[in-house]
DNA sequence: TAGATTGTTAATCGATTAACAATC
DNA sequence: TAGATTGTTAATCGATTAACAATC
């Protein structure tokens, strides 16, 4: 009866957590049931996608009704990794590691950061929320002994393979990529590319385009 | 002569700013050519992608040469936007907002990050890189007198809708939302959902598909 | 020249949308 | 019951990949 967790659709993967928050909010609301065209209509979609989409987890609607918010919400989480939660380690303790490592919200939603490593001594020993910034050296060793599973590199885009490349000999098997720079890794290691900059350089295209 | 740049696929949208980065990266490193094989390694792409993306620009490679790298970068350049500046404004100067307001790069990069707004009296007034934390209730003003184009939206989720709907009244004509919201804008209005828990989820997922 | 590489066309692949019988 | 909404199939749309004549 348990539907195949694999080969979601990325398309569809990455439309997953706004169903979640949606779903979330709905429960906090009060709200138990909501139709496919209420989802479409709060993400901008078709009912028809979200149907779709939908199809590919544990979960049935029913006629009429649509689908039982509370059922949607564990079923969207299992989806999304089964509700367990992951040690994260943030590489690079400029702007952006400090803010990321200092974010509570990540640890309530199931990412417990719990390390925070750079290479400069300038830095190291400083406290960033209740982390102690460390030695980039000692990596390995926290990897191991804290059974991290994800990183988020967020250290310059010259040091970003190098990083990649100690994380995932230190058995890391998820990589969040905050730097500007492809990382190559072996099969096996996932790899998620974010960037302000890309964003902020896509919104320029558009608003060239309509201004044009 | 001059290729439309209007109606660039978004997926090829999305990978110009990657192009860009390696091909700075190639001009600084001496590269003058570069085949589309040469790209496509770089990125992990194919090199017929490559050829298709670069189709788009106003660009035109050569045979057994493949393509100027400085003429690539403009052209990249100027799809990305013309290589105009913009004015952007950060609104919410939590840890990520704080984060993105110091940051040096984007200015570099055509984004002259000039305001840094937030509601709450503590912060208001607090200097952050160059910046001075200044109140939302001159966000119309600070946005007409500074001829702010692009926001980005580092407040709570339940902050963002309001939000972005005084940027949009005040003139905005782009949205970077790292809010954890769905925003629903006026047509002409841009807007680029980011959101690292967003892509923690989906690491998240990856993880478990190739655990399970 | 011979061979490498382009730009583009055609084929394939995959995602979204439309449509509708099933059903609550 | 009548009608709203599902799950799924088929149609459409769009992106990626393959293939190749043109060309430097």
């Amino acid at each position: 009866m348990a539907r195949q967790l694999k080969g979601i659709p990325q398309p569809v993967v990455r439309r997953l957590p706004k169903y979640l928050t949606q779903v979330q909010d709905l429960r906090k609301a009060g709200v138990e049931w909501a139709s496919s065209q209420d989802l479409a209509e709060a993400l901008g979609l078709t009912s028809s996608t979200v149907r779709q989409d939908l199809s590919h987890l544990d979960i049935l609607g029913i006629s009429k009704r649509g689908y039982e918010v509370a059922a949607l919400e564990r079923a969207l989480v299992g989806a999304l990794g089964g509700g367990r939660t992951w040690k994260v380690a943030v590489v690079g303790a400029g702007n952006l590691g400090c803010a990321l490592a200092a974010n509570e919200e990540f640890r309530e939603k199931g990412f417990d950061v719990c390390a925070l490593v750079d290479t400069s001594p300038r830095v190291i020993g400083r406290k960033v929320g209740r982390l102690t910034v460390e030695d980039v050296a000692a990596l390995a060793e926290i990897v191991r002994e804290r059974g991290v599973g994800i990183a988020m590199l967020a250290v310059p885009a010259s040091a970003a393979q190098e990083a990649a490349d100690k994380l995932v000999a230190a058995g890391v098997r998820g990589l969040l990529n905050l730097a500007r720079a492809h990382l190559r890794v072996p099969a096996g290691v996932a790899v998620v590319d974010a960037g302000v900059l890309e964003n902020l350089q896509e919104l320029s295209y558009l608003l060239h385009l309509s201004r044009a």
